[in-house]
DNA sequence: AGCACGCCGACT
DNA sequence: GTCGGCGTGCTC
């Protein structure tokens, strides 16, 4: 019972605690163990010994507590604890906290039990007094070849219960099943042909690496390229290299573009399928996932942001594909960016980051120098830029109607010259696809008696009715209630009025002016089930639909080789509130939609707007992508904002106002008083009411040169909150609602 | 994050 | 007189 070993636990702890270690066991920094801690066990990591010891007396070793066990589990890799330490350190969380995304999934930490199938008993041939049933779960099981009980029930075609019995019977007995052997390919992998552009650009990729993917070495490269120009078949090959090097390669995307279609290309290509890490996976997959992972026996993994923290052994590439998205930014809990840290871990792993994107982040092309006139920051990475792959222009003819002039009729959403290119592109048997960034039938409902509106209780947002499903939902906070048909405020009976459209609504109006048009609707929400937003997707594919009705989530990566006219109902919708990435949002989502029209066939886009001299409007029907990076940036730079500047938010949130204000007050007066740094607010947050909690905001704006969470750890650390009041700290904030 | 300890209201 | 509310403080 020599030594203390410091063991960090996933809870909300900055530090490491110190452990005895038993003489009979042995242990090296990353393992996993579980110790006591309190009145229970956590499985926490083996930490590295700091160099010097903390600020605090150390427990006396007497009254160390010993650790339990080592976990059957391969330890936590070097790049990937400097990885969890560097998580903590720029968003200030709790370096447990930041273990925690680790270990998230606690199951997987544990060998699996070993799969058992049943076989029939020895001398279980004599049938005589079984049941019909009985007998035939007997026969059916003739090989003696162990199967899975649900399998023999299949087999025998009787029910799990019959199966069930016998084997508490002793009448079927456990036999462990063999490993299913799929480390194998499956498949012949299919080279894909590319152009001279992508093979140039691949072997650019992969010779220019920092001595490329199979000398190792961390390396920064941007591909750009409209949609279509085959930047995914570019990183493919540098994937390829990476796995040839016996190294395993991360891709990650945004939650929503992570698509069958896409993993099915990947199988295709590589001959097997890529394993996936997303949240729709459930329990026994991501166990299953992760272990294989850690084991070093998935070469490809293809995820979301929390794929950012899996336990690769040798991870030789991280992609991050449309890197622009601002969904890698986790908002709650951990406030991450997936970006920043794709690259931070392929800096400690010293491996190639890969970024891609139609439309890179303001930040990202800063940083690799490729805004025109823009210094960025030296030595950054470089940028492949990848031609349209069928010359021409590099997207198709976008052109703006103006609604001021264009108007559409009343009670409809579709402008006159909008109607007509639909009514053409339907005429001729093409395809047309409509975009709308708003779920559901309409964004507000308000009584045409008292002019009340409908809120939701427990959020400042209106309540958007759902026709489909007849309800009144809140976007925030989940809270829905049947729809009304009288005033909640004065009692008015049908006096309800829907303001403005939603997907369903323009549906609406679409199936009453083409009533035989095959129309379909697709949303995050929408359908639901399974299964069935690819079989929307594959009908569109294949020309069984018209006419398709969506939000955002038909802007990434879906290829529709029929389309050839889109339709921006409302180009203007995510310039509105006073979001600092306003304008380069909406250009990369309205950039990426565009980019569904014409991809085989030349097409053309038709955006809506109310203000058609705004410079993204103007950008778009210029098809001028540098001139709005530039103007962005100047913008950007003249307001001293990202990458000029840094943020930090902090929100003051609580059930209690006024608790709420004077807290916040609190920490205004207390503000770091720097040069360099300014404290704006508090003000209420732009969701003041979230939840049911009433919410506060301050803004830091620093120099870039002012190390921000060595700023803010001294004001806000440590600081104890009264009541229910929560501080949430977000370096580096992005979306500002 | 849990969970215990610790001081003030309505109940068998 | 107790059960229990959740405020605050600790966990090697």
């Amino acid at each position: 019972m020599a030594n203390s070993v410091p063991v960090l636990v996933p809870l909300p702890l900055d530090a490491p605690f110190d452990y005895a270690l038993p003489a009979d066991l042995e242990v090296v920094p990353g393992d996993l163990v579980e110790v006591p801690f309190g009145p229970r066990q956590v499985i926490g990591a083996v930490w590295d010994a700091p160099s010097t010891r903390a600020a605090g007396a150390p427990v006396p070793a007497a009254r160390l507590k010993p650790i339990q066990r080592r976990l059957d589990a391969p330890p936590l890799r070097p790049p990937l604890r400097r990885l969890i330490e560097h998580v903590a350190a720029v968003t200030l969380a709790p370096l447990g906290a930041a273990l925690k995304l680790v270990l998230s999934v606690p199951a997987a930490l544990e060998p699996p039990p070993p799969k058992v199938g049943l076989v029939s008993a020895e001398g279980a041939g004599a049938t005589a007094g079984l049941s019909a049933a009985r007998r035939k779960v007997l026969a059916a099981l003739g090989d003696r070849r162990p199967r899975r009980p649900a399998e023999i029930a299949r087999l025998a075609g009787v029910g799990a219960a019959v199966v069930q019995a016998m084997a508490r019977a002793g009448l079927l007995v456990p036999l462990p099943l063999p490993e299913r052997a799929d480390d194998a390919l499956l498949a012949e992998p299919s080279p894909v042909a590319l152009s001279p552009a992508q093979a140039e650009a691949a072997r650019a990729l992969c010779d220019g690496l920092a001595g490329g993917p199979l000398a190792g070495g961390y390396g920064l490269t941007l591909i750009e390229g409209v949609p279509g120009a085959g930047k995914t078949e570019v990183y493919l090959e540098a994937v390829a290299a990476t796995l040839a090097a016996g190294r395993q390669a991360l891709i990650l995307l945004p939650e929503i573009a992570l698509t069958a279609q896409l993993l099915e290309r990947f199988e295709r290509h590589f001959g097997r399928p890529p394993a996936a890490w997303h949240s729709e996976l459930g329990a026994a997959g991501r166990r299953r996932s992760w272990r294989r992972i850690a084991l070093g026996q998935e070469p490809i993994v293809i995820g979301a942001r929390s794929a950012l923290f899996l336990p690769f052994p040798e991870l030789g590439l991280i992609v991050v594909d449309e890197e622009h998205d601002a969904s890698f930014k986790q908002e709650d809990g951990v406030p991450y960016h997936g970006r920043d840290l794709a690259v931070a871990r392929a800096r400690l792993e010293g491996c190639p980051a890969i970024l891609v994107s139609a439309t890179p982040a303001l930040e990202t092309a800063w940083r690799m120098g490729r805004i025109e006139g823009a210094a960025g920051s030296e030595g950054a990475g470089k940028t492949l830029l990848l031609p349209a792959r069928h010359g021409g222009s590099a997207l198709p003819d976008i052109r703006l109607i103006d609604l001021r002039r264009d108007r559409p009729p009343r009670g409809g959403w579709l402008a006159p010259s909008l109607r007509a290119a639909l009514e053409a592109t339907l005429a001729a048997g093409e395809q047309a696809l409509l975009f709308l960034n708003r779920r559901g039938f309409a964004p507000l409902t308000l009584c045409r008696a008292c002019g009340h509106r409908l809120r939701c209780p427990n959020c400042s947002a209106w309540l958007v009715t759902h026709r489909l499903r007849h309800r009144l939902v809140c976007h925030h906070c989940g809270y829905g209630r049947a729809e009304l048909d009288h005033c909640p405020s004065c009692g008015t009976v049908d006096g309800l009025v829907a303001c403005g459209p939603g997907v369903e609504r323009l549906a609406e109006e679409v199936r009453g002016l083409w009533p035989a048009a095959r129309v379909a609707l697709l949303t995050s929400d929408q359908p639901a089930g399974p299964g069935a937003v690819a079989a929307l997707l594959r009908a569109m594919r294949d020309h069984e639909l018209d006419l398709l009705i969506g939000t955002q989530i038909i802007a990434k990566g879906h290829h529709f080789p029929a389309l050839t006219l889109v339709g921006v109902v409302d180009g203007d919708l995510g310039l509105s509130g006073g979001d600092l990435r306003a304008a380069e949002r909406q250009f990369q989502l309205l950039y990426q939609v565009a980019g569904r029209a014409g991809r085989a066939h030349p097409g053309r886009v038709l955006i809506q707007t109310h203000l058609p001299d705004h410079p993204v409007m103007q950008a778009l029907a210029a098809g001028d992508k540098e001139r709005f990076y530039a103007e962005e940036l100047a913008e950007r730079r003249d307001a001293g904002m990202p990458p000029f500047g840094r943020l930090a938010a902090l929100i003051v949130s609580g059930r209690d106002l006024p608790a709420v204000r004077r807290f916040a007050a609190l920490l205004a007066r207390e503000a770091p008083a720097v040069p360099g740094v300014r404290v704006l607010g508090p003000a209420p947050a732009p969701l003041a009411l979230l939840r049911g909690r009433y919410r506060q905001r301050l803004l830091v704006i620093a120099a870039p040169e002012i190390d921000l969470p060595a700023l803010l750890r001294p004001w806000v650390k440590g600081r104890r909150l009264p009541g229910d009041l929560r501080l949430q700290v977000d370096v580096d904030p992005y979306s500002f609602l």
